[in-house]
DNA sequence: TCGTAACAATGAAACGATTCAAGGAATCGG
DNA sequence: CCGATTCCTTGAATCGTTTCATTGTTACGA
């Protein structure tokens, strides 16, 4: 077990000075090609491997930037991280991956270590108030972005997908296949997202003549949560019942689907039409494939990676006052069988 | 935007020696009470943050632990993940996450960037033929622990999971709730998951006279490669079907409880019992509760990160030859409603 | 042949934290 | 009151890289 080489041992092996080894490795430009090839050969030879700990030493800052979700289990955020991770590495960047899992002193703790390892910039889903934090930080130079949530654009840049946008898409999908009683299944109101979504639908349904939606509140946002909401749909009389469910989610959605076809009292889509949200895996492979409504995660992944970078830039340039913006992405239909006819 | 805050700012605002400011933060006990006072309210005042990159130069090593795993989406992987981080922050490290997605530059990418980064050591399951690299690695010091692959103790130390064992508790189980007529599900017996599940399986059956096992050969691990198996077994006649079915993956169970169930034809668990393995979060939540094999996750992370510190340890001291060890989980079973009697 | 570019290579200084030998101050026993 | 001991504090040296002013070399036109 050797010390591994530094770069003074690689300049002595190839007979150069330490300058002109960092020059090859960062301005081959400026190298002649029989230096270059002599220092190549010596950083071969010994195995030489950068030192990133000195660089950013010197430069004040690291080539990594820092990225804080809510919950790394969330398909949701999953894909987010893979985009934003490959929008990173194309810009020569590395990502940091935190997992607050909703939890604010695991938060904090990232942001503490985040601050340590001068990050170039922080992307997060916050669960506390870090307001004060992200102001501080800004303060000294480190920008941030925050995913997932529309932020007053004077403050931050963010992205974001639009719930409303969403919740009108897949209401008037069951519009235009000629349902009319709809309803909105959704957890506490409280929740953003529920709402948010609701108040779309709502918006659609106002637009057509004689359609009605009702609100039907499951006690979460789960599988479990979607089959009780159900199995107090199978027991009304048929007159009673609606012809076109939303959920606010895919895991009610599915939940639903379970109580409503092991019965087999009703059939989807002939009887009731169902669309659930965030066109998770296993909605492709339900029993009755569900349809459903994609977020652009790439896309917010890697948009966040671009505007970071561009706060960054914007932080360098001594004179520009940074302009944030707030991205807003709008959500996708995804028609499967579940809403077919 | 001020650069932020250093060591030596903090000395001069407190009217002390660098040094002290250092011993403040690393040996608390050496400095006096009213120093101390005066250095951490410098410290509040200036908001300093340790600079990790220098901090790092000097100690020759980082206190971050390089984590390469297949899949990040994988909710085996994630979990271990999630376990992983939590344990080296008890030891006061952190874990830098990589996603190889089975792809193995992008597998090489991260090894070269952790290296770059001297983390003290690495955790990873491999995709491609990586040994050459993780020797020359040990060579310069960073010790490798396998993750979910068993290795030769004498050259790495590993964790993983006894697939064999875990096959053999699945059809045990079934041969004890009084099945005898056995199916196996899974997917080609080149992934050496599949094939040793299949192995332990046999070693139970053959445990139990006039005890049968039946191999179905699945086009994958797919919700919808397990509906295919299923639709073909609903075809047969009542006396040629098993009774007892253990499926390479959860997935694949939950296809065939769905084309199982749809047709009303067979009843699980009157008609079938069925199990799968993983324990994934839907097998809690499908029509009927799906038995399974839960292996563990939170154990392997965990002792993951314990068996590359003792490495570290043992690199550290001059003297002894690193003792590796491989350390095989027992996975555990699950019983749910779809074994039920 | 000389002067001037253009190009290459050099090596000391700097980044910010930790370490450690050395010095200073306070305390205690005799 | 002295010497020994304990306890604090000091500040220069160090880690490995990048930067940049300086020096050295070569080539070219006049």
């Amino acid at each position: 077990m050797s010390r591994s080489a530094s770069i003074k041992d690689v300049a002595n092996h190839a007979r150069v000075a330490v300058g002109t080894v960092s020059n090859v490795l960062n301005y081959p430009d400026r190298v002649s090609q029989r230096t270059k090839d002599r220092v190549l050969q010596a950083i071969d030879e010994l195995g030489f491997v950068r030192n990133d700990a000195a660089r950013q030493l010197r430069a004040g800052h690291s080539r990594t930037i820092g990225l804080i979700v809510l919950d790394v289990g969330n398909p949701f955020f999953t894909s987010v991280v893979r985009a934003a991770e490959d929008a990173a590495a194309l810009q020569g960047s590395a990502v940091l991956l935190g997992d607050s899992g909703h939890d604010a002193s695991r938060e904090s703790n990232y942001i503490d270590l985040f601050q340590e390892q001068r990050v170039q910039g922080l992307l997060i889903s916050p669960v506390g108030d870090v307001t004060d934090r992200l102001d501080l930080l800004r303060e000294r130079g480190v920008p941030t972005v925050l995913v997932d949530r529309l932020a007053d654009e004077s403050k931050y840049s963010s992205v974001s997908v639009d719930d409303d946008a969403g919740g009108y898409l897949a209401a008037r999908h069951l519009l235009d296949i000629g349902r009319r009683r709809l309803a909105y299944v959704g957890g506490p109101t409280s929740i953003r997202q529920v709402a948010d979504r609701l108040q779309g639908a709502q918006r659609a349904v106002a637009e057509v003549r004689e359609a009605s939606l009702e609100v039907l509140d499951s006690s979460g946002q789960t599988v479990l949560a979607g089959r009780d909401v159900g199995n107090q749909l199978v027991r009304r009389s048929a007159d009673d019942l609606p012809d076109g469910v939303f959920c606010a989610n895919d895991l009610l959605a599915l939940g639903m689907m379970q109580s409503l076809t092991m019965m087999h009292r009703l059939r989807i889509p002939e009887d009731i039409a169902l669309i659930g949200y965030d066109d998770i895996d296993f909605a492709v492979s339900a029993v009755v494939p569900l349809s459903s409504i994609r977020q652009p995660t790439e896309a917010l992944g890697r948009t966040a990676i671009e505007l970071l970078a561009d706060e960054v830039d914007a932080m360098a340039a001594v004179s520009a006052r940074p302009q944030h913006r707030a991205v807003i992405f709008t959500p996708e239909l995804v028609v499967r069988q579940s809403t077919a006819g």
